[in-house]
DNA sequence: CAAATAGTGTCTCTAAGACAATATCAC
DNA sequence: GTGATATTGTCTTAGAGACACTATTTG
């Protein structure tokens, strides 16, 4: 035993070479749109988070945010730190995606970057405020496979489109990545992170566990259903979409007026299933 | 275009402190053991190939194969490279388990380990030809959940025994995590990444798609059905087996005889389902 | 023949999809 | 009343679990 800690005295890490290590973080937001009509409920819409470069390498280009671990940190503490310095706000789910270590992958130098997906709600977001800077934008976002094969992703703000096309490299093991055919303007490998944050997204939002992240404590079974399509991209009859969550909910005794239409009740996640 | 050329040239990524990367590998293999009688089909068991360290630090203790990560490769190719090493065999699969990154995981000092699961059929270790080094070994395992939420790993290989007790610590995304309460004479925290790796191979073979690897390519129904049932613990009705397997397999014109019962046909796994 | 596995057919049960019908509000 | 969503109930369908039964081989 005392022979261990003399070795350890004694011990210094080999003088190879080490990679920086960075936590790069898709955060995701749903956020409602505008009404058609006074009585019409709004549209949802997918949210990405991604900054403006302002220095080179890729300047002027969009990425992720993230930033390099630091000493003394694990990296999910890192990905939490990167969040809460770009959106001033802590995510409610914060989940691995998978480790980008392609050793060209950053013109810098040697940068392994691990992928994060982190859940935010609108509500947060509002309550802290637009921190509007124009190089921080949540781009609305949709991405789907068309009949070769091919995923189109695209982001878009205001006036400003991205995409980028991508193909399916491997899969396995609830995780899906992909290569890159077209970055569509997008900094380093992050076309190809985004997209297997979403693929990751979409599969977690199956279980009926993780879309509880993107809503305040309290909400009514619609705004859940809204949720849950707005991430798969798919629909469901209400009725059968209630019959499903049914164990994973309970009622409170409040209700949403005001509507126009049937006031709905406001429910609850269920803490045990 | 030129100011980032100009730029990459002057760049040096900063003078802070990087961490060492390392791969670990969590190698399983499906044994079959001995025949009760001429008659009765062997039991399979669960292995994993844990290695005895030579040196310091935990000495003389048990932990995954792995090694660091060296410049020009990618953290998978460093996983299939460790693997490879270890048992002279290309594993059927790679897959990702997590990061482990807790910085006091390692008393050598600041080292981050990414942890894959690979899966190795039986019939290429028997071909390797056993290298008998008694500091690599295949010990069977169980891993199970007690009624108090506490996890057991249980690990033997001829008289050594290893038992390691585990808490659920997060669980989510298809991932879940784990604190060790008793590290049952595992090096670092590699109990911890045994636990989250069992977990998420028991996780994968739900989907009838990782189990094909743990075999050759041709192999009767119930050899696939006894390889599901050695990971995830659980026994189905012969019967129902075959039907829930029969979109993923096609029949070939051979059959297993001199068993001592009605042969069996063997199967190939259908490329498209 | 006995013991063991191989393989088939069918009933049941449950969860999801389809759809019809009623309820309730704001305007 | 109209138009929207809220909410409930029921029929249908697909897939998994249970189980009974037949088939085939070796010692």
């Amino acid at each position: 035993m005392d022979s261990e800690k003399e070795f350890l005295a004694g011990y210094k890490l080999s003088d190879y070479e080490r990679p920086s290590v960075t936590a790069d973080v898709a955060a995701f937001m749903i956020s409602s749109g505008d009404r058609e009509s006074y009585r019409h409920d709004p549209e949802n819409k997918l949210r990405l988070l991604l900054i403006k470069r302002g220095g080179h390498p890729f300047k002027g280009m969009w990425a992720l945010p993230g930033g390099f671990l630091q000493k003394g940190e694990t990296i999910e503490e890192c990905a939490l730190r990167e969040t809460q310095e770009e959106t001033n706000v802590t995510p409610t789910a914060l989940m691995p995606v998978g480790v980008f270590s392609q050793p060209d992958r950053d013109p810098r130098g040697w940068i392994i970057s691990n992928a994060y997906v982190s859940i935010i709600s609108e509500e947060s977001v509002r309550q802290a405020g637009s921190d509007d800077a124009a190089d921080a934008q949540w781009f609305s976002i949709s991405f789907d496979c068309d009949d070769i094969g091919s995923y189109h992703l695209h982001l878009s703000y205001d006036d400003v489109e991205l995409n980028a096309v991508l193909e399916k490299e491997r899969s396995g093991f609830g995780r899906t990545s992909f290569r890159i055919k077209n970055s569509g303007g997008l900094a380093f490998d992050h076309a190809a992170i985004i997209a297997a944050a979403i693929t990751a997204l979409r599969n977690e939002a199956k279980n009926y566990d993780t879309i509880f992240d993107f809503l305040p404590e309290k909400f009514t079974l619609t705004s859940l259903q809204r949720v849950r399509e707005t991430i798969m991209n798919v629909s469901v009859l209400p009725a059968n979409f209630r019959r499903m969550v049914s164990s994973y909910v309970e009622e409170t005794d409040e209700y949403v007026r005001g509507e126009g239409h049937r006031p709905a009740r406001l429910y609850r996640r269920k803490t045990v299933k």
